[in-house]
DNA sequence: CTGAAAGCGCTTACAG
DNA sequence: CTGAAAGCGCTTACAG
């Protein structure tokens, strides 16, 4: 194997051929008759030869790139940092002619997404990123669009019976294991009293964090017992009470594992009940909301999701699937999960 | 503020001069009346110029840059994903004229590290990337090398009294307080007996872990009583013969926290005693030989220090800085600190 | 002190 | 089916 740096105008050299004939081999544009299309090839191969990208994002400036992007971001702090990938996305791709169109949008109206969905087509975009909500009509609307040869990519949430390119975002069942582990190092062995409060047990992810959390329990942590889950539909005051009801109800409860929203209601009922810090609470994520909570010690610990990344990674993923006609390794990218604490702020 | 993607040649059209001129003035090359370079540079921030990556990078493959990197990585697991850092950014820059020259030794020997400094120096090399051993030697050749005008970054580990451009690496003291963060969540108000196990009171970090663990335990911590303090010398058999010593003369010891290298000794010591899991183990790092140990919940939880950006960042750095002649931001980069359970591996 | 030209490695109309 | 040329936005000798 010959370590050398090739470029498209030695490889025309060595075959004989025009630059403008190399380029249409390599990168199969038709139009070539094939025994030259393969000796290129061959050539290219065995001298090793590999794209520029400085080169190639220079000349992509005059057909530049248009990736529209979808949030449910509006009031809802988790959203701050994916919102920073993408803008940090942009900015580092900015040189190499892509363009970056933002659509917000609040709660999880399928009308009000279809609208953003129809607005982002009319702009001529070339792919699409979207935290989409997990619903027929949707599918419906992105199959369409695929079809028309725009690439989706889902963040932070997928949605079933699509051909999008890829989903980036957690692994949510393995989030809800992590969230047993933590709670068995506090357990250290002993018996311990738990309730679970989910955000609704009709969001997809919310379920798989209680799936991994019960397997963790079953397989590694069994004084840890389960007694109840509640549903917090993401809401602060419906945590507040729930939180209240659930303290005066079981007297002997030890930790409080939040798969979902409503955690400043919760945290807030902890501290006015004078159970902070007594009662173990663990939760997801680290939002603007929860972060003083963490701080002062009526979160034990958090478990978050890399939202940066779930902002950064789609964009950049398909800028190289247009610039150099890659498909993501896989067909989803589990986004880093990590352990926050107080000391880690 | 005018938003618009602005090119070296509109500058010069606006300007009434040529591109040439331009470049000089926009990268004070020097050679140019001081009225033309400052109406130029006064109507690039006009309008919001901004150079291109893209072209910058392909014209640099004409005079390339060199990289040299040196790393005590023989023999050390931990330095696996710090060279997995160095080959994936050496592989991103390499389409903009970046070539990376690594070198490794074994162990911490000054001339050794001396005699790889001076082998990169006969390289040409234009930046350096080391992790440096604090020693007075080193200091004053690196300083050498800075003089000649060889930019120089620190990486894992810093060293004292040089001109060097950014360490990067981790935050020792905070990475401390997340060890008695997360000892302190197990302890969980009980009184908890532990030993501290570092690797040498001669090293910098060790001590600053230390501390930091001193400083979390004082401040939110008072029920963990920390009865000694042994040194390992970051060798196997010594951190095993330590522990079995330990165990032995502190009957009712609750947990142990290894500041550094030794984990595979500690680790087969509490196996072999019978003490795994009843002995809470807190370490840092995670590898190949810490790995096994964690699955199967001989240690509790590792603290670790994200080596791939170890070896990812001083070369884009370095990259940035020769392209654009931007310094970075801080002299320091805390590379981000996590914490490892079973569950998240 | 300044400009004109060539070149970095690719793509894309346009001609044939 | 193939080639010659222009262009993406920068830098760098070279001339003057």
């Amino acid at each position: 194997m010959v370590i050398s740096v090739t470029s498209i105008k030695e490889i025309a050299a060595l075959a004989g051929v025009s630059r403008g004939t190399v380029d249409r081999a390599l990168n199969n544009r038709g139009g070539i008759k094939s025994e030259v299309a393969d000796k290129i090839r061959r050539i290219a191969a065995e001298t090793g030869y590999k794209t520029n990208r400085a080169a190639l994002g220079l000349a992509a400036r005059k057909n530049p790139i248009r990736i529209g992007v979808i949030l449910p971001s509006e009031g809802n702090a988790f959203f701050e940092d994916v919102i920073g990938g993408v803008q940090a996305a942009e900015k580092e791709f900015d040189d190499f002619g892509v363009t970056v169109l933002l659509r917000t949008m609040r709660g999880y109206s399928v009308d009000d997404q279809l609208k953003l969905i129809d607005e982002l087509c009319g702009e001529d975009i070339q792919g699409l990123v979207i935290a989409p909500i997990n619903e027929k009509k949707i599918a419906h609307r992105l199959n369409r669009l695929i079809r028309e040869g725009i690439y989706v990519i889902t963040s932070n949430t997928d949605i079933e019976k699509t051909d999008r390119l890829c989903y980036v975002g957690q692994d949510y069942v393995k989030s809800g294991e992590i969230a047993a582990g933590l709670m068995g190092l506090v357990a250290d062995g002993r018996p311990l009293n738990m309730v679970i409060f989910t955000g609704s047990i009709h969001v997809l992810g919310h379920n798989q964090r209680i799936t991994g959390f019960n397997l963790a329990v079953k397989q590694h942590y069994p004084a840890i017992q389960i007694l109840d889950v509640f549903e917090t539909l993401d809401q602060t005051d419906t945590a507040y009470d729930l939180t209240m009801r659930t303290i005066e109800k079981y007297k002997d409860l030890d930790a409080i594992y939040m798969t979902a929203g409503g955690v400043g209601g919760t945290c807030q009922a902890l501290a006015d009940s004078g159970y902070a810090g007594k009662i173990k609470l663990f939760t997801h994520d680290c939002t603007s909301e929860s972060k003083p909570y963490l701080q002062n010690g009526v979160i034990s610990a958090t478990i978050c999701q890399d939202p940066f990344q779930q902002g950064y990674l789609p964009i950049k993923m398909l800028f190289s699937f247009f610039l150099d006609k890659q498909a993501p390794e896989s067909d989803h990218i589990y986004t880093k999960t990590d352990i926050l604490i107080r000391e880690i702020l």
